[in-house]
RNA sequence: GCCCGGUUGGUGGAACUGGUCAGACACGCGGCUCUCAAACAGCCGUGCCUUCGGGCAUGUGGGUUCGAAUCCCACACCGGGCACCA
């Protein structure tokens, strides 16, 4: 039975009329053939589908009691451009994977969706002058295409695109859990908002001006809530981009102040934006990163961008007032010589009225504090006037000249009672710590910058370990070392001389909680998610507001809220250098959607409301896919409890839950990455999840690279039409340069996965990608080497294939001895391999394999095929699946055993060890691999070369490591 | 500036916890076979130098060890992250 009736293998389709001799050789139009076949196959069989335990999805119940894996990619962007060969490295990396654990008895989910709402769809949108709608699904529909035809093994049922209002339904739904409950400290965890109600209406939590709660009016009450939720609004400064014309989170902005997308300038602008309380998580976050298999540097880059410090809190008494201040360095308080606050803080915003700021300068100011300038209350206005007007790149290139201005008042030292002068500058930032800082110049650099720029006192507090002495004026730069011992900090109620650093911070510590004018603290350098975007393409906000402005959830039987259609979907954006311009969202256009009459449900009756018309970053819909892969189609749910335990529950080993593997770029360290662990949590805490975190493993897939060719004005030319002749490039005879880049349309290098399945075919394509290196290592595609990977599949044809007829040529005789040791160690390695993500060294394997089998002469045996095509499945699967059938099999090799080892073939009869002296190699003995280690040392020492080699010189050591290495050293 | 990676033939990369003579597998290159010819395919060769004995080779210089691509120290270069975070 060579053939079943069920077959989709259609006889005599393969290779063009030319070919004659060799109608059934495997070229590319043969494979076009066979993976057209199978992937039709494969979906209308549902081949992939993965059952659930229950609901929709519930299927074969033998596959749902097999052990589970839930394998994911970074979902992609559909854009315009569509996919090149760089976009599906980690796509078909998964699938191998995938592939393997279905052939190693797992139920396996493995899917892909898409990420449909953002900026890049909406611009692409406005350039191209269709609806964002329109272009993004067109895209989604090429994309699809281009991925269907890779072979990769996807269960479409579950495929969900983040625009889809049956999947923003649970988007929104999700963000007024968040907006519904508050980060309760007791439980060190997210609850309900009503318990923190219940808890104000109790009076067990005071209110913040000490009324009773039922005194306060909605607004009033809606204020305080404010405070609490985690999801809320609330006037600061963000970061508004005008050339974009929307507001962007800290993760959106580079190190340069400019937006990561479009490269504008980013300005710091106090605007009424929606915020996630993320660092009320800042711990957890940071807990629980130690039990998650990830990259040890993404791990790292997520502590550094939470960034914990410990220190404390001190309290400087200014007049009747006192400035705040959060330090690591409170064993140099001695050292503290004047105070700095950030430009935006509150203790100088405006005249009087709270503010320290005196009416005039204090008697004998030195010159360079004033800035020239009549007044105290003068000079900050200016500056902060000043510092408003600087964007965040401003900022960055004018960081090392220190400015700032005096603000005529003085604080008192605690520790010392010294009097010394309040500054503000912008080297203070107001969204760190208390928005204060205690300068110690002797020991902080920037401090000690300012202190030389405004020629404040210094005073050195910790003994320098090097030789620079203790007089701070003959110093290049602070003395920041934490080794080293206190000195100069006496006082009238303690000394913290002679202490260490860190015995002087807990001294001093202890003494400031003890008066009750500080304490030891933990400060974050995370700040909350800003979360809202002046974009028309994006989840709207199922917020609306009453009269009085307070903003009222919208029930969850109103959801999805759905994206109006509009005419004028364009973002108003503006000079990218003009910071005094304000957002407009596109949805504020139209006063139809967001004038409306509802009833909320809430004991208020029909109202009037205006609806929120800001929408939510693109970040929203991917913080919570995962869950949705897992019960696409549950309209009561986002994911039902069992279905979500099942595939996604805390296990052995995995003590937070998750996903088993999790693959994409590293460039989503402090993106994605945290938001979505951050609403696992939030999700989990409100009990609707059992997981806490959603990616167990993760792992971060190198970037293919490409050669980018430029003329002599640096402009990138068609890389496809450069021609190399002896070591240099030529592009239409004019010689171009070359270096190694991003692959991509504008810097014309792009290669697509469709030319390559066209030239080659789609199994071919497979092995190259995963052949080309570690898949976490970068490296440059070559299309010419791409061949190597096609040779290796017309030998694996070849060995099995009559080229001529078709027909199979394998024998049923046994395979001799050195066959089955390939075939055995081939199985081991590529097992091993396939389990550790090394998909190069497994091809290797394979290859070496198939080499063998073609070197060999006379047909295959039947046994030694069969498993080479099990081998090979996981990679190849379109030429698996072909190869299978013409073996034989009816049905599919998806869900067939991958081989299984054996032991007794996999150690060789004999291993060659070496015998060395002096580590260098003398001479070689067969041994057999259980040689005692004494066995093999008197073999070795009575070698003719050995004895020779050390002409009769007496030994001092020999060294044995069977079977493998004896290594003798001559006295 | 600080913190992470990395550096192996002409190229991409192999090498288990330090242990066979480093270079698997593939590309490229050279030669040969088949062919009228080409393509495809197959076979052989391919780290460098060599006086053909051998010598030198895993970024550079040291060190540890019987033995180092692998461990330690310093330096150079490449890539990534953070960047006035008190």
């Amino acid at each position: 039975m060579s053939e079943t009736t069920t077959s989709p293998a259609a006889e005599g389709a393969g290779g063009p009329p030319s070919e004659v001799a060799a109608p059934h050789r495997y070229t590319a139009a043969l494979a076009a053939d066979i993976e057209a076949r199978w992937q039709d196959f494969w979906e209308s069989a549902g081949t992939y589908e993965a059952p659930n335990p229950s609901g929709d999805l519930a299927g074969d119940s033998a596959l749902t009691a097999r052990p589970k894996k839930f394998i994911m990619d970074m979902f992609p962007y559909p854009s315009g451009a569509g996919l090149h060969v760089g976009h599906p490295l980690g796509f078909i990396a998964t699938d191998v994977y995938a592939r393997h654990q279905r052939m190693t008895g797992h139920n396996v989910l493995h899917t892909l969706g898409f990420d449909a709402f953002g900026l890049p769809a909406e611009q692409y949108a406005v350039q191209t002058g269709t609806h964002p709608r329109v272009s993004t699904e067109a895209n989604i529909v090429n994309m699809r295409r281009q991925l269907r035809r890779l072979g990769l093994g996807h269960d479409q049922r579950r495929s969900v695109e983040t625009i889809d209002p049956a999947y923003y339904k649970w988007t929104q739904w999700i963000f007024l859990q968040i907006f519904n409950s508050w980060y309760d400290p007791e439980a060190d965890a997210a609850r309900p908002i009503d318990t923190l109600v219940a808890q104000f209406e109790a009076g067990t939590r005071p209110t913040p001006d000490g009324r009773p709660w039922g005194e306060l009016d909605a607004a009033e009450k809606a204020g305080v809530l404010g405070e609490y939720r985690l999801a809320y609004a609330s006037d600061a400064p963000v970061n508004w981009c005008p050339g974009l014309g929307t507001v962007l989170a800290n993760e959106e902005v580079t190190a340069e102040g400019r937006s990561e997308r479009g490269n504008f300038p980013v300005f710091k602008s106090k605007l009424r934006q929606w915020n996630m309380r993320i660092t009320a998580y800042a711990d957890r976050l940071l807990d629980d990163l130690d039990a998650l298999d990830w990259p040890e540097a993404i791990k790292l880059q997520q502590r550094n961008w939470i960034g914990r410090s410990e220190g404390a809190r001190v309290d400087f008494p200014v007049g009747d007032d006192k400035i705040t201040v959060f330090t690591t360095r409170q064993d140099t308080l001695f050292g503290a010589t004047y105070m700095v606050l950030a430009p935006e803080h509150e203790l100088v915003a405006g005249n009087g009225n709270g503010s320290i700021v005196p009416a005039a300068w204090p008697e004998g100011t030195h010159e360079v504090w004033t800035g020239g300038h009549a007044t105290p209350g003068d000079a900050v206005a200016a500056y902060r006037k000043q510092a408003a007007a600087k964007s965040d790149v401003e900022r960055q290139a004018e960081a090392k000249d220190k400015t700032g201005v005096f603000t005529g008042a003085f604080a008192t030292n605690p520790v010392s009672g010294a009097q010394v002068p309040v500054f503000i500058a912008d080297y203070v930032l107001m969204g760190y710590g208390t928005g204060a800082i205690m300068a110690v110049p002797a020991h902080d650099s920037r401090d000690f910058a300012f202190a030389r720029a405004f020629e404040l006192p210094m005073r050195c507090v910790v003994q320098p370990s090097d030789d620079r002495g203790t007089d701070p004026a003959t110093w290049d730069d602070a003395f920041a070392s934490y080794d080293a011992k206190l000195v100069n900090s006496s006082g009238a109620e303690i000394s913290l001389d002679g202490l260490g650093v860190v015995e002087a911070k807990a001294k001093i510590t202890d003494w400031l909680a003890d008066r009750g004018i500080g304490e030891g603290t933990v400060n974050f350098r995370l700040r909350d998610w800003l979360f809202s975007r002046q974009r028309y393409w994006g989840e709207p906000f199922p917020i609306v507001y009453d009269e009085d402005g307070v903003a009222h959830a919208l029930p969850a039987s109103m959801l999805p809220l759905e994206l109006p259609e509009v005419e004028d979907y364009s973002p108003r954006t503006f000079d990218p250098d003009d910071a005094d311009t304000r957002p407009e969202t596109p949805l504020s256009r139209n006063e139809d959607w967001v004038d409306v009459e509802l009833d909320l449900g809430d004991g208020n009756g029909v109202k009037r409301y205006r609806r929120e018309t800001n929408t939510m970053p693109n970040w929203a819909g991917s913080c919570w896919y995962e869950m949705r892969y897992l019960d696409p189609t549950n309209a009561d749910a986002m994911v039902d409890p069992g279905i979500e335990q099942y595939w996604m529950g805390p296990r052995e080993g995995q003590p937070s839950g998750g996903v088993d593997l999790y693959v994409g770029g590293a460039e989503h360290a402090v993106l994605h990455l945290l938001y979505a662990r951050f609403w696992s949590k939030v999700l989990h805490d409100l009990g609707h999840i059992s997981s806490s975190e959603p990616f167990h493993k993760l792992y971060n897939q190198g970037m293919i690279q490409a050669f980018v060719y430029r003329d002599s004005r640096g402009i990138a030319v068609a890389a496809a039409e450069v021609e190399e002749r002896d070591g240099a490039y030529y592009y239409q005879g004019e010689k171009v340069s070359r270096v190694l880049g991003k692959m991509g349309k504008s810097l014309k290098n792009a290669v697509t996965p469709d030319e390559i399945c066209v030239e080659y075919g789609a199994d071919t394509l497979r092995l190259y990608e995963m052949a080309m290196g570690p898949l976490d290592v970068s490296r440059p595609w070559d299309t010419r080497a791409v061949v190597g990977q096609y040779r290796l599949l017309q030998r694996l044809w070849r060995n099995v294939v009559d080229e001529a007829t078709g027909e199979v040529t394998v024998v049923d005789t046994e395979p001799d001895e050195a066959t089955l040791r390939a075939l055995h160690k081939a199985i081991d390695g590529v097992t091993q391999d396939m389990a550790n993500l090394r998909f190069n060294t497994a091809i290797a394997k394979v290859t070496e394999l198939n080499n063998h089998l073609t070197k060999t002469t006379g047909p295959v045996s039947r046994t030694v095929a069969e498993r080479l095509v099990l081998l090979v499945a996981p990679l190849a699967p379109h030429i698996a699946e072909e190869l299978w059938r013409k073996l034989g099999h009816a049905d599919t090799v998806v869900h067939a055993d991958f081989p299984v080892a054996d032991p007794a073939y996999v150690v060789d009869e004999t291993v060659t060890c070496v015998v060395q002296i002096k580590g260098k190699v003398k001479a070689r003995l067969e041994v057999a691999p259980s040689v005692s280690d004494a066995d093999l040392e008197a073999a070795a020492l009575a070698e003719p070369a050995v004895v020779a080699a050390l002409g009769g010189a007496g030994i001092r050591k020999v060294i044995v490591r069977a079977p493998k290495l004896v290594n003798i050293v001559p006295a």
